[in-house]
DNA sequence: ATTAAAATTCTTGTCAGACAAGAGAAACCG
DNA sequence: CGGTTTCTCTTGTCTGACAAGAATTTTAAT
């Protein structure tokens, strides 16, 4: 691998230009597990940078997941199955595709979320998605739009559900989508009427975690994402998901 | 914040253990989005150690969405909704209820994907999906266990589900998981006619798929799961999720 | 006195050079 | 040929240095 090819522009750090052109050419498949990548010394004569930089991008890659150093060695190139992170960047929010797939992901997840919720609740996860319903309800009343209630109420119901992998990566997934929320909220604020709707949609959820029916969480759930992906503009939310 | 009080142990790497602690108090909330943090000269001061490993610390705080640095200010806390990587890290393989955990989640993912592939499918995509099957067969008949073709049903499955997000992490779940079946199948190697059970599991997926029907392919898949997690001795599995 | 311009001062980004520790490789010795 | 010692390479860490950029302060001008 020819790593003077890899001509640097400035605009990004120096350290995020390697990281990230060595880090393609791993997922790329440039290099298979167990290769080593030359030494920092080599690296940092090829890239033109100093060692300081490469080390800088070799860290991250390290943290990563896809390499490992040993001393003498040099950095080995990990399998993939050791890889640490999941990410979901790039997404461009303003397309309404992109934000239709996340939707649509997210649909899938708080369907069974809900589901499980009404199976696995505690007494005082029950209490608090009370409150953030009283929370909302209040916040509307004053002229708000409960979205810091709304958020905690698919948080609290995600704890419910008793997995904790389930609820991390919903957390994840979800500050993504909240961004667009809170940003279309911002430009055109929900008029009391509408906020009051999207309130009786949460209600209709707890009513049916509360009554321990899975069936009817799932599908309440699964019609105010609908909604809200609606209330987003995004229209590609697939039927099947929508159904089940 | 006190940075002194964090005394270092020697076994990780430096800027290990000080990116550990500090992303550890941004997590725990002792920071708020838009703090700074001490310079890089201060911090190095408190922990007792030099900018050099302040830097790598920090640049992994910053790959990871958590600060951003900016020339005289120094690095501010990001929000939340920054952050860039989702992390399924210290998951104890050998813990049957983490296991059960993530078969769960994998089987809530699964179940909708079969779902959105039997609606999105293409042609090609169905004849990989066979071409996967008869692999699979060939595999068994020469006495191994088929597990590469396993993995690429359910890799090309994803693809036709046309959800790139879905997609992308389904891949980086199902490595987790597969290191444990891998591990499971060296140990104890399945018989043929077992494999043969498994490869069944899937033949039902596909002709539902095939078929374009939704709602059978979500229900065949979640039972595959739900026996492949059987098969690891993963007994958790929710019924809820296993209903639908 | 108010405003615009210039000098100052931090902080990050980058570089260069240094050395210890660990691990593999090579040389040496029996 | 096998085992031990020495050598050498690479990473991990430290130090000191300087440019660039941005905020702050000072200075200058109206």
């Amino acid at each position: 691998m020819d790593f003077k090819k890899a001509r640097i522009l400035r605009s990004k750090s120096l350290a995020d230009q390697v990281a990230e052109f060595i880090s393609g050419q791993i997922t790329r498949g440039a290099f298979l597990a167990g290769d080593v990548l030359p030494s920092e010394t080599v690296l940092a004569g090829e890239f033109g940078v100093s060692r300081t930089v490469i080390r800088e991008a070799l860290a991250r890659l390290k943290y990563d997941g896809l390499l490992e150093s040993q001393k003498r060695t040099g950095a080995v190139i990990l399998d993939h199955s050791e890889r640490r992170t999941f990410r979901l960047d790039e997404i461009d929010i303003e397309n309404k595709d992109d934000l239709g797939r996340l939707y649509e992901f997210r649909g899938i997840l708080e369907k069974d979320i809900a589901a499980l919720a009404a199976e696995r609740h505690s007494e005082s996860q029950m209490s608090r998605l009370s409150d953030a319903l009283l929370g909302m309800e209040r916040a509307i009343d004053e002229g708000s739009d409960g979205s810091a209630e709304d958020l905690a109420f698919h948080r609290i119901l995600a704890e419910a559900a008793r997995n904790s992998y389930l609820a991390d990566f919903l957390k994840y997934l979800d500050r993504k989508i909240w961004v667009v929320i809170h940003d279309t909220r911002r430009s055109f604020p929900m008029d009391p009427e509408l906020a009051r709707l999207v309130l009786d949609e949460h209600r209709e959820v707890y009513e049916a975690v509360a009554g321990c029916d899975a069936e009817k969480a799932r599908s309440t759930m699964l019609r105010h994402i609908r909604c809200s992906a609606c209330r987003q503009g995004v229209l590609t939310v697939h039927q099947t998901v929508l159904k089940g």
